[in-house]
DNA sequence: CGTTGAGCGTGAAACGTTTCATCAACGAGG
DNA sequence: CCTCGTTGATGAAACGTTTCACGCTCAACG
């Protein structure tokens, strides 16, 4: 036995059948095997059927590393998401694949939980693998990795977040004008003393949100104590029941009738929080939430929640890195959806 | 200006910096800057930084495609989800994610969403990525692809799923445990009508926690007739919610007293389907899900539920599909965790 | 009959790494 | 002074594709 059949004995693994491999067997060239694979239309009928015999019968499988060093790019996109356990980020991420999908391209998943370095460590990776384009919702909008990403070559688009004045793509909602209708709704049932539930406040989106909401408070010429800001460490459930007790240890004349919660999870917490300890919601406590999840809708009180177009969001981030790799003379955007309102028991009663 | 440097321009990506640029930059040859890259201890202090500044100036990064073509093999893992949006499939996602990492492999996430079809599109892309080796909760764990691919030389691990007397890794839980220990907490807090939400029947899981639930009804010597299974489309919230309809319809005499669902989704689409109607949880019927997604303790009703080692069934994953492409004699191994009850409001009272 | 031009196929070069046999330099030991 | 071994660096081959400039064949046309 020679030395290569050996440690392929040992490797367990038998190497994958070539292209070369292919040519012999179907009695062709190589370059004939890749044209079959690449350009169907410039190769006779009968020897392509040859070849593509000749492949089922080996289970030929093109090696993309190959290709790919080969031909300069890859077929493939990359999203790097937050937190893989709050479900919005989810619903996005199947957006985006969705959108790809239906341009032939793959789709990476990664998840850096909050961590910058692990987010560094990713989008080492990544450009590593040399992904067409890089999709992410970034721990720090402003960390300098993205720049230098982008000086390297590889297309970013920014997603959920947005950049001061700064040329580069992104899709993201308007969280002021989220805000906004959280709180005309609540001032519209009647509430006049309204707790902000959020935090940290270095994350755009909460001071966004929380912006859009004492604007509102203004505009309806409420006085500005009454607006109260509870703020949180993390947007986490946890979070959520800890800013409800804090609101029950209130005193009756500056407890809030109402809460604006910075998201979903937050709002899942407090409203347990308070139902389990016999408040009732609406009467008692009102609750509205952002982001309207699934699990919104689905709580025992249905959530009033501002929904923002999730998948929709995800695809427009694929469409626009699609562009941005394809189209030469492409123009950086920053696409800004509308949120919504969508009101259920948790504010209706 | 000639043709490249034209076509450069034009796409507006530059070339980037390879190993030959790094090489004549620091005025070494390409195999020592390939050796500070890869066996740094073979190479003098002097030269490494030397090469090191190269690489630092122009930016260089290593081209994944051209290690792996020559390598051989890619450091890479890939975790096929079946359903993205369900967090039971996260947590296991990160769980993989994690052993990886340490073991500095990186891992790629892709999502079936249930669909054949698109589960072998996912399963094709990897086979041609070359990834080491690739963990799948299949859509249907009896498939043929699955051996094709490992005929092929890819390693395969089924994660949350097993398959009869085959010989390939898996890891699961105990689900007809699982389904013994709901029904017996049921019995012991008292009620003698209980329902079992769950389907299809066609997925191993429900057959196998309906099989254990309704062993433990037996067990206990109760009427077989007194144990109604509610058949469901999918394991959905709004299957849930279907299914509190159909439980609200029967006559007082057939009614159930408690409902031991399939998962967490159903749980919760129900316990919002019967705390809506006014019936109390879990005086009028007690609720109990399976999973322990964490949206389960954070119901208005913390709800009790049946904890599978989420991030340890990804862990443990991972590390069998580890053992088993670098270790000559590996053993496939099925890996079988055991489910714990946890006990919250929505049956205590 | 000679020329042309499709239509098909070919073969070698190139992509950016890693690996390995080889070599140069140099100090130690005889 | 010669030989050896060690240390560090080199250069070419190889990995599996794709691409592209060529050929070959054959039918059509002048």
């Amino acid at each position: 036995m020679n030395r290569a059949a050996m440690s392929r004995a040992k490797a367990g693994r038998p190497r994958p059948a070539s292209v070369k491999d292919v040519a012999s067997r179907a009695g062709v060239s190589v370059g004939t095997v890749s044209n079959v694979l690449n350009r169907p239309d410039r190769v006779s009928e009968a020897t392509r059927q040859r070849v593509e015999q000749a492949m089922a019968e080996l289970g030929f499988i093109r090696n993309e590393s190959a290709r790919q060093l080969r031909a300069g790019k890859s077929r493939s996109l990359a999203y790097v998401m937050l937190d893989a356990s709050n479900p919005f980020f989810t619903d996005v991420a199947m957006g985006i694949e969705d959108a790809a999908a239906r341009a032939s391209m793959s789709t990476f998943l990664c998840h850096s939980g909050g961590d910058a370095a692990r987010e560094r460590t990713q989008l080492q990776l990544l450009e590593q693998q040399r992904v067409q384009g890089i999709l992410i919702t970034p721990v720090d909008p402003g960390s300098a990795v993205i720049d230098e990403i982008r000086a390297r070559g590889t297309h970013v688009v920014i997603v959920d977040r947005t950049r001061q004045g700064d040329t580069i793509c992104s899709v993201s909602v308007d969280d002021e004008l989220g805000g906004r209708l959280a709180v005309e709704h609540l001032i519209d049932r009647g509430h006049r003393r309204v707790a902000f539930v959020g935090g940290p406040h270095s994350i755009g989106q909460v001071r966004d949100r929380w912006a859009g909401a004492s604007e509102a408070w203004r505009a309806a010429g409420l006085p500005e104590d009454d607006l109260v800001r509870l703020d949180t460490e993390r947007l986490s459930v946890d979070e959520g029941r800890v800013a409800g007790q804090r609101i029950a240890g209130l005193s009756t004349r500056r407890r809030p009738t109402a809460a604006f919660c910075a998201n979903d999870l937050l709002a899942l917490g407090l409203l347990q929080q308070a139902v389990t300890t016999g408040r009732r919601v609406p009467d008692d406590l009102a609750i509205i939430g952002y982001d309207d999840i699934e699990f919104a809708a689905a709580a025992a009180v249905p959530l009033t929640s501002v929904r923002q177009p999730r998948q929709q969001l995800g695809e427009t981030a694929a469409r626009l890195i699609l562009d941005e790799t394809d189209n030469p003379d492409h123009q950086h955007e920053s696409v800004v959806f509308t949120p919504e309102l969508v009101a259920r028991r948790s504010t209706l009663g």
